[in-house]
RNA sequence: GCCUUGGUAGCUCAGUUGGAUAGAGCAACGGUUUUCUAAACCGUGGGUCAGGGGUUCGAAUCCCUUCCAGGGUACCA
C-alpha cells in the first residue's frame, strides 16, 4: 500500500470513529499540495463535511489531528480554508525512491494477456505522404507502443489503398504524359513521381472541363464527360477485368511508390507486422451483408440496394450495396474488420483514422454491434484533427501540401545548423553528427506533432520553424544528455542505497514525487490513446531536473559520499524515465549532444 | 437545415472524477557562466477561460442557449 491508499483507508476509519458515519472510498479527494502551501498530499474536505455535520475548517482540523496519530508516516497538517494539508515525512519519501523509483521493474508492466491491433498509416498509392501522413504515423505508432509498454500484445496494421479510380488516375497520365518517365530516369523518389502525375491529370482534367463549359455544358456534364475521366473508369474497369497490360502498368507504378514510401517510414521510424492491400479486400464484405439481411439487420429496396436503418440509433438510413451489387465503401470494411478479427482474434482494434471519417465508423461499429459481433465492442476509432496550414487545408492535387520528405530534410538540416552555431559537436565523428542530426530533428517533429492531444486540430506555419527550446523534443533529449554526462563525470557505475541521507529540499522532495507517477501516466495515456499526456509529463520532468541540477552544488564535487549517490541516483531515474518515455513517442534521446 | 468536434495570454498549447489565487513554452523586457553541457536556470509584464443563463459550498470543467471555426450529412474513400 502507498502512502495515498494508506490516508483513505484512515480517512474512512476516521469518520467511522469520529462521526459514526459510512463514507465510500470514492468521495475522498485527494490531490498534491499547492507549492504556496506547506505539505505534499492535500484531502479536500468539502465532500466529508456532510457526514461531520460540522465547518469544513473543524472538519479538516479534526481529521488533520487523527491522521497524525493513526498514519505513521503522517507527520504534520495545516488547514487553508476547506483543505487539508498533509506532512509527509522526508524517510517515506526516500524509502518510496530507493526501493520504489529505483526498482529495476519500475515503470514495466507485465504482460497483461490482451491482444490489440493498431492499424494506421493506411496510404494511398497515387502520391507521397504529406504531413497529415506524418501525424497519423506517429500517432499509431506511439500508441501501439505504449500499449505495448502497457503489457498488452500489439499488432500494427498497415491497410493500403492501393485501387480505385484514384490510382487510375495517376496511371493514365504517366501513360499519356510520362513519356516512360521513371524513378531512374528523373531522379525523382518513386511516390513523388507517381504523386506528379496525379497532379497533371487533375490539371488536364480541369483544362477539358473548361473546354467542355465553353461548350454548352454545365460544370456537373464536364465533370462527367470529359474524355479523360471517362478513360480512367475505363481503366478502372479492365484493372477489375483483369487486363494484363493494366495489371502490369499498376505493378510498376505501385512498385516504385512502395519503395519510396519505404525510406518515408525508416525516416518516420514506424514500423507495420503486417500489410493489407486493398487489391485483395475491396471484394470482401459482401457475404457479411448477405448475412446481415438474412439477421434482419439489414433490408432491400425495390431497386435491389440493401440498406441499414439507424435513424432509431440517432443517425441516418445508410447505403451498404449498391442496386448494382457493387461495393461501397462501408461494404468492404465490413469484410475486412471480419477478416482481421478471424486472422488475429484481438480484444481490441484501433483504427487511426482522421476525423473527417467519424461518422463512417460510427456507423461502421454500429452495424457490426447490431450483426451480433461480439468483438465489436473492442472496436475503437482513434479520430485526430486535421493538419491546418494558415492559408487553409492541404490539398494534395493542388499541390498545398507540407512534403513528409522535404520536412524530414528541413528539420534534420535546422538541427545541423543550430547545433554547428553551439559549436557542441566539434569531437564528434561524421558519423556521430548525421545520426545526432537527425535524432534532434526528428526529436523536434515528433515531439511538436504528439504533444497535442489528438482530437484537436494541428496549425502548421511553414514560415516558422519548429522551435528547439523550451517545451520541445531537443529539450527533453538535451536533459538526458546532460544527465548522461553527468553520471559519467562522477563515475556512477550503479544504483545504491544512499541510506545515510535523512533530509530532502523542497526540489528533491517534488521530483520524486513526480517521477512516482510515471507507471501511472503510461497507464493512463494507453487507457485515452493519447501520447500527449505523456509528452507533456516528460517535459515536466525535464524542466524539474534542470531545476534541481541548477540549484544543487556540483555533484561530480560532493564530498559526502551518500548524499552524492542519492543525488546521482535521482538523476539516473529520471535518465530512464526520459529515454524510456521517449521511446515510448518514437523519439531517440542522445547520449551527448 | 441536421449531426459532430473545437474556441483558454499576441502566437502554440497544458489544465485529472467539478476544488485553493487558471499554468507552460515561444515572442518582449531584465538578470545568471573562475562551479557537473546556457538547447539551461531565475525574474517582470501579459487573461471577460468566445458571450449569456443555470446547477453547486465551489465551474475553464457539468446542463441550457447564442456566436465563431473545422468536419460530416444516403450509393467518394
Amino acid at each position: 500500500m502507498n502512502i495515498e491508499q494508506h490516508i483513505v483507508a484512515a480517512t474512512i476509519t476516521a469518520v467511522k470513529d469520529l462521526y459514526q458515519q459510512e463514507i465510500q472510498e470514492n468521495q475522498i479527494s485527494l490531490q498534491d499540495t499547492r507549492v504556496e502551501f506547506e505539505g505534499q498530499i492535500t484531502i479536500v474536505v468539502f465532500p466529508i463535511v456532510r457526514f461531520s455535520k460540522k465547518s469544513p475548517e473543524v472538519t479538516a482540523k479534526e481529521l488533520g489531528a487523527y491522521l497524525v496519530e493513526h498514519v505513521a508516516d503522517v507527520t504534520g497538517f495545516n488547514v487553508v480554508k476547506g483543505f487539508l494539508n498533509l506532512s509527509i515525512a522526508d524517510p517515506y519519501w526516500l524509502s518510496l525512491l530507493n526501493n520504489t523509483l529505483l526498482d529495476k521493474d519500475f515503470g514495466t508492466f507485465k504482460p497483461n494477456g490482451q491482444k490489440v491491433m493498431v492499424e494506421y498509416s493506411s496510404p494511398n498509392t497515387n502520391k507521397p505522404l504529406h504531413l497529415g501522413h506524418v501525424r497519423n504515423n506517429l500517432l499509431g505508432y506511439s500508441v501501439a507502443e505504449l500499449l505495448k509498454a502497457n503489457g498488452y500484445e500489439v499488432f500494427k496494421v498497415n491497410l493500403v489503398n492501393d485501387r480505385g479510380i484514384h490510382i487510375c488516375k495517376s496511371m493514365l497520365a504517366w501513360q499519356k504524359f510520362g513519356n516512360g518517365e521513371t524513378p531512374e530516369s528523373s531522379g525523382l523518389k518513386g511516390d513523388h513521381l507517381v504523386g506528379k502525375y496525379y497532379v497533371i491529370f487533375d490539371k488536364e482534367y480541369k483544362k477539358e472541363i473548361e473546354a467542355l463549359k465553353l461548350a454548352g455544358q454545365t460544370e456537373e456534364e464536364a465533370k462527367k464527360n470529359s474524355p479523360l475521366i471517362k478513360q480512367a473508369q475505363q481503366m478502372l474497369l479492365e484493372w477489375e477485368q483483369g487486363n494484363a497490360e493494366v495489371l502490369d502498368l499498376w505493378k510498376k507504378m505501385n512498385g516504385w511508390v512502395y519503395a519510396g514510401f519505404d525510406i518515408t517510414y525508416k525516416n518516420l521510424g514506424v514500423d507495420f507486422d503486417k500489410y493489407y492491400y486493398e487489391s485483395n479486400t475491396y471484394l470482401l464484405g459482401k457475404d457479411t451483408v448477405e448475412e446481415g439481411l438474412n439477421k434482419g439487420v439489414f433490408f432491400k429496396k425495390p431497386d435491389g440496394s440493401v440498406w441499414i436503418d439507424l435513424t432509431e440509433d440517432g443517425l441516418d438510413q445508410k447505403l451498404v450495396l449498391r442496386a448494382d451489387g457493387t461495393s461501397v465503401y462501408i461494404t468492404q470494411d465490413l469484410g475486412t474488420a471480419e477478416m482481421k478479427y478471424d486472422d488475429f482474434k484481438m480484444d481490441q482494434s484501433i483504427y487511426v483514422v482522421g476525423n473527417e471519417q467519424d461518422y463512417h465508423f460510427k456507423v461502421l461499429f454500429l452495424i457490426l454491434e447490431k450483426m451480433g459481433k461480439t468483438w465489436a465492442k473492442g472496436l475503437h476509432h482513434l479520430s485526430y484533427g486535421m493538419v491546418d496550414l494558415p492559408s487553409g487545408k492541404m490539398k494534395s492535387r493542388e499541390g498545398t501540401v507540407v512534403d513528409a520528405d522535404d520536412l524530414i530534410a528541413e528539420m534534420v538540416e535546422t538541427a545541423r545548423q543550430k547545433t554547428e552555431a553551439l559549436g557542441k559537436t566539434n569531437d564528434f565523428s561524421d558519423e556521430e553528427k548525421e545520426r545526432l542530426y537527425y535524432d534532434i530533428g526528428m526529436g523536434a517533429l515528433k515531439y511538436f506533432l504528439l504533444k497535442v492531444e489528438p482530437k484537436k486540430r494541428l496549425l502548421f506555419d511553414p514560415s516558422e520553424s519548429i522551435d528547439f527550446q523550451g517545451n520541445t523534443g531537443p529539450f527533453i533529449q538535451y536533459t538526458h544528455a546532460r544527465i548522461k554526462s553527468l553520471l559519467s563525470k562522477a563515475e556512477y557505475a550503479e544504483y545504491s542505497k544512499a541510506t545515510e541521507v535523512k533530509d530532502l529540499s523542497a526540489t528533491e522532495l517534488e521530483m520524486i514525487m513526480l517521477l512516482s507517477k510515471y507507471p501511472s501516466e503510461l497507464a493512463s495515456a494507453a487507457k485515452g490513446y493519447t501520447p500527449a499526456t505523456l509528452s507533456n509529463y516528460l517535459y515536466e520532468v525535464a524542466k524539474m531536473f534542470n531545476k534541481f541540477y541548477h540549484e544543487v552544488p556540483p555533484i561530480v564535487k560532493e564530498e559526502d559520499a551518500s548524499l552524492k549517490q542519492h543525488r546521482l541516483n535521482l538523476s539516473f531515474i529520471t535518465a530512464n524515465i526520459l529515454k524510456s518515455g521517449m521511446k515510448l513517442l518514437g523519439i531517440t534521446v542522445p547520449e551527448r549532444m
